[in-house]
DNA sequence: AGCACGCCGACT
DNA sequence: GTCGGCGTGCTC
């Protein structure tokens, strides 16, 4: 009688993506192959009535589940682990730091295709070569079919023995017919080409150029710091020469044979970078963004995943690709706030990088030109090493700064008369202007001189905005929209007043004040159709535009060498903020401001007009500079013991019934007293600026703890008991882990 | 997140 | 008498 085996079954333990803090346990089939299956390989599983993809953690023998409750898997999706495990532990530590269920966190480490769970697999690319009789032949004999002997020349021609697929689309769009009929009659074959991948020895087409002495110094630093972690701050103003400094690190880098992860807020920023890299290396570049399809984004994953790419330029989503041999990241404006993720999975893109690189004992370059307050705390605590460039490369000048006071004085729609001054010195000088208001719309208030009525938004605390080109009254926070009344509702007066400033308003009295100059809005209204931005953008740089109105978009990325004054028309309004971070932003939005303009020849002016002229903010600003302000700031944080001399999450809390957050408030505040030995302020709940938003009644509660651990070691336990409570079923909530905007 | 179960209003 | 509203609860 055979003797019966009792074979423990095999649990896969996976984490799947659900806003769930779990994980699930599925039987492995017996007859698989356990060798191959390691960690963050792609399940296929049933779940509930449908079927999830899931990724697995681990491979166990136990569960605190019922081991006959348990379902089999379906189906193994990968080979192999597309993550390696240092990438899981990157994602399992994002996972606990910012409190976001690990499934949804592991799926944005894969793009849309994978997640959905597509194959893995790159198209290997396809090479084609002559024939014996394709060498053979003489190409005249083709002269009857053009465009057959154009390309049986160009294999001749050619340099290489084989040409690929990218290659001959490059050469000529429509290569394929031609080249199907060359193959039917064997004059061309596809090649059996080994298309592995080998890392190029050479990896630049063109030499550096030549740096002066505080490049050479911030490049010879990194460099020889490059097999260890270390964070590096380059400090340096528009034009000090950043990129070339990157480019210097990459080659060596790449040298080395190492991959680099470079790192952008905005995907404007891409082309420029993307032209510089491609022009200067001769390596794969992988691009990844959002305005790219799932399959282009697919594709560049999987090459910087294989190795194939040796440089991964991306927006923040693109932090998590696996990557074979990283060597460096570089992060570059660091500062900007688009590197936070403002909703789901809340992460820091700059601080998850450092986690990465010390994980991998690699560096990180950190670019700005004016740094973040916690990047400069960093560099005084010597956790960071200060690269400073403070020169402006070649020989071009910084603007001046300079606040107008136009307290008492004329203004016509938000333009004081020294300004239109001012504009028309420079436009009679052939040079550009560049006007900002971060406002769009025509008005931002509808008043009833009648009666004082004030057109609200129903579902919002917020007045509703004029758009006359649209003739809509709109609200910029739900997007519901009105037509735009005649009449007041109340006391049915047509005394119906625009009060304020808006875009649209001030490009109607720029069109007034210079009829012959041509001028052009940019903000979300104007620059909603795909390509107009970059249309006008074109002309602007062609100089067939002279003056440029528009909203903060214009304040990121796009040089304007013309441009040699810039007016700030309403700088006060980010002058008194409630949140403690508006004084830095604003700061930090001047000064990029004032780099989009001028160059060598043509140094540029940058006009602030404010009621508040003696602001120290502003004052100290202007006549010392963004250190000396971030310093002052720095020294103000540290005694109310803001961050970076504290750490904060924010709990936000909404609901459609008003009662329901101060419900779940007043249930939380008595958990959180049991919560033993935790040294955690708890500020709130408090309502919000804007208590109700989009229908919604928000409310908030603030965390805060001088030290990291024991804030995040609070989170960890109020987290669970907060989910379990009957009153958080009935509100949406979400955790912000160092939030960046407090309301 | 899906998806079902589950108890109260306007329809063949 | 049913169809369907979205509240509540679960998913290995």
């Amino acid at each position: 009688m055979p003797k019966l085996q009792v074979v423990d079954p095999v649990i896969f333990r996976v984490a799947i993506p659900v806003p769930v803090y779990r994980l699930f346990d599925y039987i492995a089939p017996a007859d698989l192959d356990l060798k191959a299956i390691k960690p963050g390989v792609r399940l296929e599983v049933p779940f509930g009535k449908s079927k999830k993809i899931a990724y697995l953690l681990e491979i166990t023998q136990q569960s605190d589940i019922d081991v006959t409750k348990l379902k089999p898997i379906i189906r193994v999706l990968d080979q192999q682990s597309l993550l390696s495990s240092k990438d899981l532990r990157l994602l399992q530590w994002a996972s606990d730091y910012y409190q976001h269920p690990l499934g949804e966190v592991i799926s944005t480490a894969f793009p849309t295709a994978l997640r959905q769970g597509k194959p893995a697999e790159l198209k290997v690319e396809k090479h084609y070569c002559l024939t014996e009789l394709g060498k053979a032949i003489d190409s005249s004999d083709l002269k009857r079919t053009p465009k057959q002997k154009n390309l049986l020349e160009k294999f001749q021609t050619s340099a290489e023995a084989t040409l690929s697929e990218a290659e001959l689309a490059e050469w000529n769009q429509q290569w394929r017919p031609a080249l199907n009929l060359l193959i039917t009659k064997q004059l061309l074959a596809e090649s059996a080409i080994n298309t592995t991948y080998i890392a190029p020895k050479v990896v630049i087409k063109n030499q550096p150029l030549t740096c002066n002495p505080q490049q050479q110094t911030a490049i010879n630093n990194v460099c020889s710091h490059l097999t260890s972690f270390n964070t590096f701050l380059l400090e340096g103003v528009t034009g000090s020469g950043k990129t070339e400094v990157y480019l210097q690190i990459i080659q060596t880098v790449l040298e080395q044979g190492s991959q680099v992860l470079v790192l952008v807020p905005e995907i404007t920023l891409t082309p420029q970078l993307e032209a510089r890299f491609k022009h200067r290396f001769a390596v794969n570049i992988a691009i990844s963004h959002s305005k790219l399809t799932d399959k282009q984004r697919q594709i560049a994953w999987l090459q910087m995943q294989s190795g194939q790419c040796s440089i991964m330029l991306g927006t923040r989503s693109a932090l998590f690709t696996p990557l074979k041999r990283l060597g460096l990241i570089i992060l570059d404006e660091e500062h900007d706030g688009s590197f936070k993720q403002q909703e789901g999975f809340r992460f820091s893109a700059r601080d998850v990088a450092l986690v990465r690189a010390k994980l991998l004992s690699v560096p990180v370059v950190l670019g700005s030109a004016t740094p973040s307050l916690e990047s400069l705390h960093n560099v005084n605590k010597q956790r960071y090493t200060l690269l400073h460039l403070p020169e402006r490369a070649g020989n071009s000048t910084e603007p001046t700064l300079q606040l107008l006071d136009i307290r008492n004085k004329a203004i016509q729609e938000g333009l004081s008369d020294a300004l239109i001054g001012e504009i028309h010195k420079t436009l009679a000088k052939n040079e550009q202007v560049l006007l900002f208001l971060n406002r769009r719309g025509f008005a931002p208030t509808l008043i009833c001189h009648g009666c004082g009525w004030v057109a609200r938004c129903l579902y919002c605390d917020a007045n509703l905005v004029i758009h006359y080109d649209e003739g809509r009254l709109r609200c910029h926070h739900c997007e519901r929209d009105q037509q735009l009344l005649k009449q007041c509702p109340d006391c049915k007066s047509a005394q119906l007043t625009p009060l304020g400033l808006g875009t649209e308003r001030v490009e109607r009295v720029l069109a007034e004040l210079f009829a012959d100059k041509v001028i052009v809005r940019l903000d979300r209204d104007t620059t909603q159709r795909k390509g107009v931005l970059e249309n006008y953008l074109q002309q602007i740089n062609a100089g067939s535009i002279d003056i440029i109105l528009g909203t903060q978009m214009l304040a990121k990325g796009h040089h304007f060498p013309n441009v040699t004054l810039v007016a700030i028309l309403d700088v006060d309004s980010g002058l008194f903020s409630i949140d403690f971070h508006a004084s830095e932003k604003l700061a930090q939005m001047i000064v990029q401001v004032s780099g989009r303009a001028g160059r060598a020849d043509k140094p540029g002016k940058v006009i602030m007009q404010t009621r508040q002229p003696e602001h120290p903010l502003l004052t100290t600003l202007i006549t010392q500079g963004y250190n000396s302000f971030a310093k002052t700031v720095l020294e103000e944080r540290k005694e109310a013991t803001l961050p970076p001399f504290s750490y904060q999450a924010l709990l936000r809390v909404q609901s459609l019934e008003p009662e329901a957050p101060k419900l779940f408030f007043q249930a939380l505040a008595e958990l959180i007293p049991i919560i033993k030995k935790h040294h955690t302020l708890v500020l709130g709940p408090v309502a919000a600026p804007m208590a109700k938003r989009a229908g919604q009644y928000r409310y908030q509660m603030l965390f805060q703890n001088t030290r990291r651990v024991e804030l995040q070691a609070f989170l960890k336990t109020l987290m669970p008991a907060m989910t379990q409570l009957k009153q958080a079923k009935k509100v949406r909530w979400s955790l912000d882990v160092d939030p960046i905007d407090l309301y």
